[in-house]
DNA sequence: GTATAAGTTGGAAGCGCTTCCAGCATCCTG
DNA sequence: CAGGATGCTGGAAGCGCTTCCAACTTATAC
């Protein structure tokens, strides 16, 4: 109750002026004590809340930022990925005071309705936008208004945004050679959705590691499994045939398709295949045998992602910022390394 | 680029009132055809796009509405039920011009620094709530302030609420009673966390479903799971000393857990121990073996959550509206009854 | 052809706040 | 104690839109 009272009223019942008002509500100087005290005993007394739409108005800044998943992102919803990563991001805007507007844009529709209010300065102080698949131009189109920016991935073009990944290429050469260290050389891939970053560039820490212990890529131990458990499942089914003696998965999800479809087989894991995957998400645990995994920090990256993008808002988008974060290998039971 | 366009810009190069213009923009009658024409072309040229937060303070609605989930429930995030309500609530909103805010609140201290936020009349339009542990006062507040609130479960108190929730009584008592039609008589259960009235429904289901064939509720096979993986596995060790024959867990993934309980004491499921589940979420069909599951509409129970809200934005608070959707039964491997 | 209704337009008053700026009181410095 | 610096205060002008209302134009009916 008590919810149409207004700054005015605040300012006549302690008998300032409403700017002196506002200055006690945003914690400004220039305030005598004593009348600053007297204002905020009014404002406990009655309750009063500023209007957060006028103070945006007035102020030209909403507190708000926007997390973007574009279209067909959303599938992956089902995914840890996400939801994991939405928390990281709420925490974040939780910590610094800002409000989560989320953005799921799961048809083409979606998106044309929706972009006019997202790229429109005003609703959203700025926005953190998941890269999509390759070809996508809702992100072109974001960079190109005047909302400031950050990219949730490794954009492929724009080479003048500011984003945040973690070290795909890296990570994943870092799984394969684990594998390589274990005396495995028909190591098989299952990629991810290939028009994704993520996918092609723990692709090239596949290839990396290989190369760099002189064994060719075969293309028939490669197959795609589009971040899904069913997908996992059905590429494992087609790398059966050519007797890989590992596979490295992109992700817990995938490889637990993968799990079931040697199980499924009659073949056992590390025996006869040893798996190392990438995430180090809740399905790597519940896996069994666990999977050994390379580990993204999903969740600080979801909070490096808010803090990149407050300091773009705050300080503008020249230079644009770029954070790349580490990943580390956690060694479970699914390479038989123990 | 030139979004520092405004109303009486465009106004001014239609030759038009800001008033009319107004008129067009929001599809409103009483614009001659030919003038209308004439603004609209001026809209397109210039790309202009009406102030999101302007529009707000003077048609006092945001059209903007907020999902909360309290503190705690944000562990379950994991859980992949609040992503996919998280989708629901998402698909709602989109379709019905509504952008959606997220409150993760994680901790005390981000309750009382959002309450004030979300429970002004204001930045929301509406809330939906999920209910939290009993005990929980947050729903209590917000139901007393004057944003409109519906919450999604069955909230303990506050009868005058509007709520949805599925039949979780209705639907615990028919998973159980097919593990009876099967000739099960020492069925345990492991419940979710009893502070919520999920957890309690569906313990209520499992007791109404025993005592209907004349058995009795024995305390010993019944253990909590916390509505988590590693819960499940704990109370199903728990539960093994006990020799049921078998298992009604109140989720997807404490059902998870208990396989693997199953699995490390040499037992197998369905063999020497059936279960039955609740959710039918995707843990469903990648354990195996496959679970036999209570289905619940979690998307669509996030849709007409959003419906309902917007129901009560609309036409006010009362009566208190009441959604009760239905579940059914997926027979897969896992109760053996194949 | 006139009275009346119906449709069209714009002026002006907000929505509830922030912030610039000018005015005044108070403080220091020597 | 003069004079400049500093701190405090409020008036007024917005922020960019919606909407009430009065005025005016055009269609309709008899």
């Amino acid at each position: 109750m008590s919810n149409t009272l207004t700054l005015d009223e605040i300012a006549r019942r302690a008998g300032v002026s409403r700017t002196t008002a506002s200055r006690v509500i945003n914690d400004r100087p220039n305030v005598r004590p004593e009348v600053r005290a007297r204002v905020q005993r009014v404002i406990a007394e009655t309750g009063y809340r500023p209007h957060p739409v006028a103070q945006s108005l007035a102020s030209q800044q909403s507190h708000v930022i926007g997390l973007v998943l574009p279209r067909r992102t959303e599938a992956l919803f089902n995914d840890p990925y996400f939801p994991r990563l939405t928390q990281g991001i709420a925490q974040a805007c939780n910590d610094h005071d800002y409000t989560l507007a989320l953005f799921l844009l799961q048809t083409e529709a979606d998106e044309q309705k929706f972009y006019p209010r997202i790229s429109r300065r005003g609703l959203l102080d700025g926005i953190v936008i998941q890269v999509g698949q390759i070809g996508d131009n809702l992100i072109a189109r974001l960079l190109a208004s005047d909302v400031p920016t950050v990219v949730a991935g490794r954009p492929l073009h724009h080479s003048d945004a500011s984003y945040i990944d973690v070290d795909n290429v890296a990570g994943a050469s870092t799984g394969v050679t684990h594998l390589l260290q274990l005396g495995h050389n028909r190591i098989g891939m299952i990629t991810g959705d290939m028009r994704t970053t993520a996918a092609l560039d723990r692709y090239t820490g596949y290839c990396q590691a290989l190369q760099a212990h002189d064994l060719p890529v075969d293309e028939a131990l490669i197959s795609e499994g589009y971040f899904t458990e069913i997908g996992g499942y059905e590429a494992m089914q087609r790398l059966l045939p050519h007797k890989p003696d590992a596979i490295f998965s992109a992700s817990d999800a995938m490889a637990l398709g993968a799990l079931h479809a040697i199980h499924d087989a009659g073949l056992t894991v590390p025996h006869d295949i040893a798996i190392v995957s990438f995430d180090d998400l809740p399905p790597a645990t519940i896996a069994r045998p666990q999977l050994t995994t390379v580990h993204q920090p999903v969740h600080a990256f979801g909070v490096k992602a808010v803090e990149m993008l407050l300091d773009v808002i705050k300080n503008g988008s020249t230079p644009p910022r770029r954070i790349i974060m580490d990943t580390h290998l956690v060694i479970r039971e699914s390479c038989g390394s123990t």
